[in-house]
DNA sequence: AAAAACGATAGGTATTACTTATACTAGCGC
DNA sequence: GCGCTAGTATAAGTAATACCTATCGTTTTT
C-alpha cells in the first residue's frame, strides 16, 4: 500500500493554523485568505485519513493524529531552513571545502595564497591533495579536485590555466663541492659531474635532458631518488649536483648548507600555473582561491606577469 | 535578506536526478518526461542561486551545491516518509496515547476492559488519569482526555455515553458487628449505626441522603474520610457501616474481612458509563477501545445491557 | 562522418491553487 | 427568544504552473 505524501507547503499552511490557533489567523500570515488555508487543510486531511484540527473546538486545536504531524512538520520545516541557510553559506563563503590537487613542491609555491585565503575564508575547508603533475589533468576531469597546480598547461582544450608564479631552477652543490667557488660555470664543465635526480616524469626532466643534449654534454644521472628532500639531502652531504627549484632551496641556500652553481647560457624557467576545468561550474570556494591568487599577484609583482591562458 | 526555500517536489525530483546520474532516467523512475525534470531542476536551481549538476559532464554529476543539498533532500525525504508511516500507524492502531478520566473507584471496573485493550493493541499507550467525577466532564470538554468513567451522564447536549456496568452499593461491617449475622436488617435500624463516609461530592451521596431522608432515618455520618481504602480498613477495625461499590469489595468479603448487610426496600445501582464528547473526532485508539467494550459486554453479559445514550 | 544519447527550449493544455462572494454554525448580548 | 459577531466551509471564476509533445543543439560513440 503507498502512504500519504504531503507536501511541504501543506505542512507550513498546517503548521500556521496550529501556532495560530485558527485558520483565518493563519490566512493572515501566510498572506492568503481564508478559504485558501481551509482548501488546503482540508486537502491535507483528505490526504492523510485523518482529521487534524478540532472542528468542533474552532479554535485550531489540534486532534491527536494533528499534535503527531505537527511535530513532523515542525522538523521538516526546520530541516528545510537549515538547508536553504547551507546553501545561502556556500555563496557568503561560511561553509564549503576546496579541493586542491599539487605536487610536493609545487604546493610550496601555494602557502603564501593559501595563507592570505585562510585568514580572508576561515569558513572554508581546504585540502591540497598531493598528485603527481603528469596524473593532475585527469584528476580535474573527474572533479576529484577543483583547481591543480602545474609548471605547464595540460594538453586539450578542456582546461584554463592562470600562470601566478614563475621560479628558476637551480644547479646546486654542497659549500665544499669544487663548483661552489666559481663565479661563472659553462655548461660543458657539467659533463664530468654526476647528477642526483628526482625520477618523477616531467616535462621539465625532459627539458633538461634537451638542454644538455643542445650543448653535447653528457648528463651523467648518477642517483634517482623519489623525494625532493631526499636530493638535497643527498647533495648537501657532497654527492653530486641537483638541478632544484629555487623556492625550494632558499632556506638551505641561505643556511649555506646548499651553494647556487650559476651556469652560463642555461636557465630553466618553471611557470607555475593554477589550472581548472575550461567549463567547469567552480564552486564560490574555488572562485574566491582564485580572487585571493589575483590579488596577491598584483601586490607582490610576481615575475611572470598576471593573466589568464587559454589553450588551443 | 530571505533565502530561498525549496519544496519537496523540486528535491524528490533533483535527488532522482542525482540517485540515478541523469535527467532522462530520471524523468523515467519519476514517470514523468524528461523536460518536466529539466525544468524542475532549472527552477530550483534559480531558486536557488546555485548550479546544482555539472552540466558539461552530462552525466547527471553534482556540483559542490549539488552534493551539500542532496544530503539534506535525503534527510527531509526520509522525514516526511516516517512522518506518512506514523500517521498511517495511528490508523493501524500501532501508535497512540489514549487518555482517560476515572476516579478512585471507577477505575476499578476499567481494569477488564483495559486488559483485554492492551492484548489487542499494545502499541496503545494508555493513561488513566484520576479525577474528580465532578471535575471530568470539564475535562473532556478542554479535550485533556477523550474518555471519561462516569456513573452518572453529564448534564448538557455535549455529551455521548455508553452504560457499560452495573454495581450495587453495598452496606458492609467488619465479622463482628452485631448486624454481620442478620440475614435481613431493615433500613430503620440503621438509623442508630454510625457510617463512615467518602467525603467526595457525588450524585450518589445525595442519593443517599435523600433515602434516608425517605424513610425517615437518621444518618449519621460518624466519621468522612478521603479514600475508600481508608473507609473500608476503618469499617473493617470495627467502626460502624459504611455503603461501598460492590467490586471495590469483593477481596474483603471474599476474605471474610468485611460482611455485606443486606438492607430491605434499599437498592443503590450505580450505572458506569463510558463518557466522552459528542462530536470529538474520536482517535483510532479511543475508537478501538470502545469496540473492545462493546465485544467485553456482550461477551460477559454484563447486568446493564450495552446500548449508546443520548442526551436530551 | 553519421548516428545515438542526452539535455535544453518552446508552445500548448490541463490541472491546481488562489481569489472573491456567500453560506453556514457556535457563542454572546439584549 | 432574537440578532450580532467571529470563525469556518463552500462555490465559482481566474491566474498560475506543471506537465506534455515536438524540436533543436551538444557531445559522445561507432
Amino acid at each position: 500500500m503507498c502512504l500519504a505524501l504531503m507536501d511541504i507547503h501543506q505542512l507550513e499552511t498546517f503548521l500556521a493554523v496550529a501556532e495560530e490557533r485558527g485558520f483565518s489567523r493563519a490566512a493572515i500570515r501566510l498572506h492568503r485568505t481564508q478559504p485558501a488555508v481551509s482548501q488546503v487543510i482540508r486537502k491535507l486531511e483528505g490526504d492523510l485519513g485523518e482529521v487534524l484540527f478540532e472542528r468542533s473546538a474552532r479554535d485550531g486545536t489540534l486532534t491527536a493524529a494533528g499534535e503527531l504531524l505537527c511535530d513532523y512538520a515542525r522538523r521538516m520545516l526546520k530541516l528545510r531552513a537549515e538547508a536553504a541557510s547551507a546553501m545561502e553559506e556556500l555563496k557568503t563563503l561560511d561553509r564549503g571545502r576546496l579541493l586542491i590537487a599539487a605536487n610536493e613542491y609545487t604546493c610550496l609555491y601555494l602557502l603564501p595564497v593559501l595563507d592570505r585565503f585562510r585568514r580572508l575564508c576561515p569558513q572554508i575547508g581546504v585540502s591540497i591533495q598531493r598528485s603527481l603533475a603528469s596524473k593532475i589533468p585527469d584528476e580535474l576531469l573527474q572533479r576529484t579536485v577543483e583547481i591543480g597546480v602545474l609548471s605547464f598547461h595540460p594538453e586539450g582544450d578542456l582546461f584554463k590555466s592562470i600562470a601566478v608564479y614563475t621560479d628558476e631552477l637551480n644547479f646546486v652543490v654542497n659549500a665544499e663541492h669544487p663548483l661552489a667557488s666559481e663565479k661563472r660555470v659553462a655548461i660543458e664543465s657539467l659533463g664530468a659531474e654526476s647528477f642526483i635526480a628526482h625520477n618523477v616524469p616531467s616535462p621539465l626532466r625532459r627539458q633538461v635532458v634537451a638542454a644538455f643534449e643542445r650543448h653535447k654534454t653528457p648528463l651523467n644521472m648518477g642517483v634517482e631518488l623519489p623525494s625532493l628532500e631526499a636530493v638535497k639531502r643527498f647533495v648537501a652531504m657532497g654527492n653530486g649536483v641537483a638541478l632544484v627549484p629555487g623556492l625550494t632551496v632558499e632556506r638551505e641556500l641561505a643556511r649555506g648548507e646548499l651553494v647556487r652553481v650559476p651556469v652560463e647560457a642555461l636557465r630553466f624557467e618553471r611557470h607555475l600555473r593554477l589550472v581548472h576545468r575550461k567549463r567547469a561550474n567552480l564552486s564560490h570556494a574555488a572562485i574566491a582561491f582564485l580572487k585571493v591568487v589575483r590579488s596577491l599577484s598584483l601586490e607582490r609583482g610576481w615575475p611572470y606577469e598576471f593573466r589568464v591562458e587559454r589553450a588551443g
